[in-house]
DNA sequence: ACCAATTTGTCCGTATGTATG
DNA sequence: TCATACATACGGACAAATTGG
C-alpha cells in the first residue's frame, strides 16, 4: 500500500485473545497436548503467553464452546475430544437457522441412512445386534406412548449407525436424526397405523442385518424412510416448510452443557 | 443426596458468564434477534444484565467461535448465520483427532457424493451447470500442477453439492470433502492416469447432470470415488490408517478467521 | 476436622488505539 | 482538527470453592 511497496509482512494482525486461543488450539490439534490432559491454570498460561488474566481467560472461553477443551468437576481445564452428539446440535441448529426444508432434511436422510445400514450390514457384531434387540423390545413394550416411541426411533438409528463402526457416516446423519425426532413424536400421535409399521420395519431391518442380506436391508430402509414422509404428509404438514424455529430451542439444552 | 432429599432445584448452577451467552443465544435461535442485527454494544449489555463488563466478555467470547455473532470492520457485533466452511472444518477437524480411517472417510464418501449427484440431477439449473462447466475448463487447463488440480476437484464436488440445492446434504458432505484434499494433491503427483480420469470423470458427471439421466450419473459418480480409492492404494497408503493429524492444520486456517 | 495455599469467578478502575462525525 | 464512542488490554482486588496437608 505504502509508496515503498510490500517490505515488511503483516504483524500482529489478530487480538491478543485470539492468539492465546489460537496457540492452545494448535498445540491440542497437533498432538502437543493430547486429550485428558491439563492446559494448566490461568496463573501459568499468564505467565507463559505474558499477558493479562482477562486475555487468557478470553482466549480461553473462545475454545470452551468449540468442544476442544473441557472443565472437570473440579473445574479445572484439560483437553478434550470434541464430541459428536455436540457437534451435532451444533449442526442441527444451524440448519433450522438457514431454514431449509424437511424435503431437503428427508432426501438427505434416504441417503445417509441406507448408507448406515448397509455398512451396519457388512461390520455389525453380535454386541451391535443385541443392543438393537433391546431397542425392539422396549420399542414394542411403549406401545402408545408417542414421546417415548420418538425417543427409541431416534436412538435406534443412532444404534444402527454404531453398529456401521463408520464414524463418518454416524456424525454425517446425526444432526438429521436429531431434526427429524420432533416430528416424529407428532406422526405418532396423528397416524395409527404409524406404531405398528415402525416396530415392522425394525424387525425387519435388525433380521437383515443378522442375515448380512443387504438388498433387504436397503429395501426396508428405504420404505421406513419413506413412511416417515407419508406420515408427516399425513399429519397435516408440508415438506416444502423450512423446519420450525423452535426444534432448535430444544437443541440447545445439549449445548448448555452443565457442570 | 441429602437426608431431605430433592425439596429445592438447583439455583444458579452456570456462572455468570456462561448466562449471558446462554441469553444471547437463545434470543438469536428464537428469532428475538436476526440475522444481521446488532447485538448491542458491550456498554448496554453490562446495563442490561447488570454483570461488569469483564464477565460480559467472557460471554461474547463464548458465541464469537460458535458463529452466531459476529463482528463487522468497525467491531461491532451482530448476530450472523453460522457459516458452513467454518462448520465444516470444525467437524473434519474432530474427524482427525478422532482419528477416523480414510476406509470410513471412502465408504462415507461413495454414500454421499452418490446422493449429491442424484438430487444434482433433479434440481441442477443451467448456472449450475455453467459454473461446473467453467471449473471444467480451469481444471483442463491446469495440466501437471497437482495443488491446483486438487483444489480444483475439491471445488467441483462443492459446486456440485450447491447444484443439488440441497443444504443438508451440503453440510454433510463437506467435512469429508475438506479431507479428501490433501490426498488428491499427492494422488495427482504420483499416479500419472490420475488427471486424465478425473477430467473424463468430470466431464461424464456434468453431461449427465445436464442430460438428466439418473443411471449415468451415478455410475460415473462411483467410478469416479473409485478412482480415488484405487489412486490412494497406488501412491502407497493404507486404507486402514487413521488421517493424519498434520491434515487437521490446514484446517485451522479457515477457523482463524481474520478480519 | 481444621488450616493454608491455590484457583476460579467476579468486579473495579484506567489507559490506548481506532473509527465516526 | 477535535471530540466522542467503542473495543481492546492491563492492573489490582476480593469472595468462594477446592486442594493438600
Amino acid at each position: 500500500m505504502t509508496a515503498t511497496g510490500e517490505r515488511f509482512a503483516k504483524i500482529n494482525a489478530m487480538p491478543a485473545y485470539q492468539q492465546v486461543a489460537e496457540a492452545i488450539e494448535r498445540k491440542i490439534v497437533d498432538g502437543g497436548i493430547r486429550p485428558g490432559e491439563p492446559i494448566g491454570t490461568e496463573a501459568e498460561l499468564v505467565r507463559q503467553f505474558g499477558v493479562n488474566r482477562s486475555t487468557v481467560r478470553e482466549g480461553i472461553r473462545l475454545l470452551e464452546q468449540g468442544g476442544l477443551i473441557r472443565r472437570s468437576s473440579d473445574r479445572r481445564l484439560f483437553a478434550s475430544l470434541p464430541r459428536y452428539q455436540r457437534l451435532a446440535s451444533r449442526i442441527s441448529r444451524a440448519l433450522v437457522l438457514h431454514e431449509v426444508t424437511f424435503r431437503e432434511l428427508f432426501e438427505a436422510m434416504m441417503a445417509m441412512e441406507t448408507a448406515t445400514i448397509e455398512q451396519a450390514v457388512d461390520h455389525a457384531t453380535a454386541a451391535d445386534i443385541a443392543v438393537l434387540e433391546a431397542n425392539l423390545e422396549r420399542t414394542v413394550a411403549a406401545e402408545g406412548k408417542p414421546g417415548t416411541l420418538a425417543e427409541l426411533d431416534t436412538e435406534f438409528h443412532t444404534l444402527l449407525a454404531n453398529a456401521s463402526h463408520n464414524r463418518v457416516l454416524q456424525l454425517a446423519r446425526e444432526p438429521s436424526g436429531l431434526l427429524i425426532y420432533p416430528t416424529t413424536e407428532i406422526i405418532f400421535e396423528k397416524v395409527r397405523e404409524s406404531q405398528p409399521r415402525l416396530v415392522a420395519a425394525h424387525r425387519h431391518l435388525i433380521e437383515a442385518v443378522r442375515g448380512r442380506d443387504k438388498d433387504a436391508a436397503r429395501s426396508w430402509m428405504r420404505r421406513h424412510v419413506n413412511d416417515w414422509r407419508k406420515g408427516f404428509e399425513r399429519s397435516g404438514k408440508s415438506l416444502d416448510h423450512p423446519i420450525e424455529r423452535v426444534y432448535a430451542e430444544h437443541l440447545m439444552v445439549a449445548s448448555g452443557e452443565r457442570r
